[in-house]
DNA sequence: GGTGAAACTACGCGGTA
DNA sequence: TACCGCGTAGTTTCACC
C-alpha cells in the first residue's frame, strides 16, 4: 500500500510494456526481434516491472455474455459520513460482482460498477447485498444499453523518463 | 460484429476460464495438473475458446501512475439525435484517451471512462477532441479522487451450460 | 481425450563493458 | 547496472492412437 518510489521507466520498457499489453503471452524471444535485444536481457527487463509492480496482473479477457453476464450497470451511492471515510467503499469493494469501486467528486460520494447476469440478479444483489451497507444513504442505477467500447490498455507514452 | 451462436460452454471450460482469467501466461502443463487432463486436452479447449471468441485477448494490466496516467475521469454526454444513433459513440471510441463508451438509459445519452496524465491533458482532450464532436449537447465530468477497486475479472459462474 | 517426440521457450548463471 | 550467450529444464504443439 505504499511504493512508486524512482520508478524509472525508459523508450525500451515502455515498448515493452505496449507489446505485453497487446498479448500477454507474447514469447521473449518475439519481443526480444522486435527490440533487437537479446531474449535474455528482455527477460530481465520483464521481471523487474513485475517487481516494480508496473506490471500488475497477466489476465484473460473474457466475452461477458459467453459467460451469462449480460447486464452492466454503473451506480451512483451516497453515503452518511462521507468525507474521507472509505469504509463503505470497502465493504462495497467485497462484493464479487462489483468490478470497480471509485471515490467520487461531487454530490454522489462513490461510483460503482457492476457486472451480472441479468436485471433480476442485479435485484437480488440489491437487495442481498448492497442493502446491508447501513452506511448508504441512496442509490440510482444507470442500466447500460450498449458497450460501444471497452478497453483496459492505457495509452502508453513515447517519451523517456517517468518519475 | 456477429456471432455468440450456440456457445456451450462445460464445467472444464470455466475452470479453465477461470485460472486464465486470473493468469494469462499459465502454462497448460499446470491447468493439465489442475484439471487432471492431459496438456493437449488443455489447449485444445483453449484453442476453441479463442475461436468462439469466449477469450477475447490475452492482455497485461499496467500500473496507471507508473507511466504518468495520474487522472481517471467519467463524462456523461448528451447528444442531439439521441435515440438509437450510435455516430456520436463512435466518434466518442475513436479518442485514444477514451477506455470505454456505455450507451445508458435515462436523460443522458452516453457515460464516457477517459484515463489521462492530469487535468490539465483532460482540458486539453476537452478541447482537442470531444470539441469536435458537433453532435455533443452538454457535457458533465465527475473526476475520481481514489478507486479503492478496480478488477477486470469476471464472476465465473459453476455451473454447467449456458447458452 | 491421451501419448510421444520434435521444436521452441524460459530461466539462471557466468562473463563483458 | 544493463546486456549477452549458453545450457538445462520445462513447455508448446503436432500427428497419431
Amino acid at each position: 500500500m505504499i511504493v512508486e518510489n524512482n520508478i524509472n521507466l525508459d523508450h525500451i520498457d515502455l515498448a515493452i510494456l505496449r507489446l505485453m499489453q497487446d498479448n500477454s503471452r507474447i514469447s521473449n524471444v518475439h519481443m526480444a526481434k522486435e527490440l533487437e535485444m537479446a531474449p535474455s536481457a528482455v527477460l530481465e527487463r520483464v521481471k523487474k516491472l513485475e517487481q516494480k509492480q508496473v506490471i500488475q496482473q497477466y489476465t484473460t479477457r473474457i466475452n461477458p455474455s459467453a459467460i451469462g453476464l449480460k447486464l452492466l450497470a454503473f451506480i451512483s451511492i451516497k453515503a452518511s459520513h462521507s468525507l474521507g471515510c472509505t469504509t463503505t467503499a470497502i465493504e462495497l469493494a467485497k462484493i464479487e460482482e462489483v468490478q470497480e469501486v471509485h471515490i467520487i467528486a461531487g454530490e454522489d460520494c462513490y461510483l460503482v460498477k457492476v457486472r451480472i447476469a441479468d436485471s433480476a440478479s442485479l435485484m437480488e444483489l440489491m437487495r442481498n447485498s448492497f442493502s446491508k451497507i447501513t452506511t448508504i444513504v441512496s442509490i440510482r442505477t444507470t442500466i447500460v444499453l450498449e458497450t460501444v467500447k471497452e478497453q483496459q490498455q492505457l495509452v502508453i507514452p513515447e517519451n523517456k523518463k517517468i518519475s
